[in-house]
DNA sequence: GCAAATGCATAATATTCTTATGTATATTGC
DNA sequence: GCAATATACATAAGAATATTATGCATTTGC
């Protein structure tokens, strides 16, 4: 099953802040590519969706860049600001608050 | 704490819908009450969300309506079709297999 | 050598929410 | 009695965020 897109939705920046925090530093693809594998494809993360996103959070101060060349292939590196550190938390919390009252409200089984 | 609106987006249907099924009949007005109760005021769902909501779940087929009048005032009453019946039974479990995944990719800890 | 994978990015469009606004009736507090 | 609040519907402009499509280029595997 992949999950329905409406689902992932206002889940992706808490998604890809806590790879940053889990990994330390990583690229895009790579993003992509982790979260595939660790969901086992129940969420793939759309390029279209993925780069604004990191844009976003860049823009924000939550991330900052590096710029490598593998041969002649440009990647760039985000890695979690200081700010994006405490943000992350903040987002953990939330979203582990949320999914208990949403489990609650919705009266769901454990599975 | 009141949950940030990012965090809601591609659960109203569902709660919705689970409303319906747990109560049977209700009105617009009614599920925001409802829901804003349950969940301690931490979900509140606005006008301006539900209503089209309200009506895309009708024009879907999975709601019916019957209006009502109290006094002088409008009252409309949505409950689950057959096919809405079938379809929140699809969204709890699908909802319960994305906590799941969520909680593992997110690495969050029972609170 | 050619397909698939890697790696970045943007643009048009769709969806879904917020915020603001509109209309009207009923109830509560003073 | 009357003003404020609560009840009850609805739509519209705008913002946010995703999908889908497209583009470009390099590298790897067979």
């Amino acid at each position: 099953m992949i999950f329905s897109s409406e689902l992932i939705k206002g889940t992706l920046k808490t998604i890809v802040l806590k790879q940053l925090e889990a990994n330390g530093r990583m690229y895009g693809y790579e993003i992509t590519q982790r979260v595939k594998e660790l969901t086992f494809d129940k969420i793939q993360i759309t390029e279209g969706a993925l780069y604004p996103t990191l844009h976003a959070l860049e823009a924000d101060g939550l991330v900052v860049t590096e710029t490598e060349y593998i041969g002649k292939r440009i990647r760039k590196y985000y890695s979690l600001s200081p700010k994006g550190k405490t943000k992350i938390e903040e987002k953990l919390s939330e979203m582990a608050e949320f999914m208990e009252t949403m489990k609650f409200l919705l009266d769901l089984k454990p599975i």
